[in-house]
DNA sequence: CCCTGATTCGC
DNA sequence: GCGAATCAGG
């Protein structure tokens, strides 16, 4: 379906009314919310509250671009991690004392680890610059460093390892491989020490 | 992960 | 002109 006078209308319509592109793309229907939002602009409608305004400074936009730089490598996602089956994930990573028949060695599980990673935050931090809440993003290790709620909390900072929450040193820690199961010992491993609570 | 609007660029 | 792909942020 192509942009009618009254499709365009509605879509002037609800746009001015505050709906959101999805919402209109909705109403309209055979649009896509980014159809919505080009047409939007053609018209002149825009400057509605967007998530990405935050520009601030002098940044406007600009980010690597398609066809203009010629020797532009392109770090594609690609393939998914292979979510590794035999793993466990420890949300409780302080509590890595494993006190009981320490393995020799713990197993190397299988993490992709695709580029060399730097041993620094993403972004320079002053010294002392706690990594907090705030600076969580999908790009960033959430492995915690210390307690919640206590002053020092902050987290790891380092770029992640893609596909994972963590940076790679801290996957290593949080994703081992289950060691085989012997018969005379217990199977269960002890229990970690709960979190602590105020 | 979901969502938002903004921008780019091949068609 | 159109809108998918992408970006950047919530």
């Amino acid at each position: 379906m192509s942009w009618t006078d009254e499709r365009i209308e509605t879509l002037r319509s609800l746009w001015e009314k505050g709906l959101t592109a999805s919402q209109i793309a909705d109403k309209l229907g055979s649009v896509s919310r980014n159809a919505v939002i080009g047409k939007a602009h053609r018209l002149g409608l825009k400057a509605r509250p967007s998530p990405v305004k935050g520009d601030s400074d002098g940044t406007p936009r600009e980010t690597a671009k398609k066809a203009a730089a010629p020797a532009a490598p392109k770090p594609k996602p690609e393939a998914a991690a292979p979510e590794a089956a035999a793993s466990q994930p420890r949300p409780a990573p302080e509590a890595k004392a494993t006190p009981t028949a320490a393995p020799a060695a713990a197993p190397k599980p299988a993490i992709p680890v695709r580029t060399a990673m730097p041993a620094a935050p993403v972004k320079p931090r002053a010294p002392g610059e706690k990594v907090t809440l705030l600076d969580l993003s999908d790009k960033i290790c959430k492995w915690p460093i210390g307690h919640p709620g206590e002053p020092d909390f902050q987290f790891c900072g380092r770029p992640v390892n893609p596909g994972f929450p963590y940076c790679t040193p801290h996957c290593a820690e949080a994703y081992q491989a289950q060691l085989p199961r012997d018969r005379n010992r217990p199977s269960r491993a002890p229990m970690p020490p709960l979190p602590r609570v105020r």
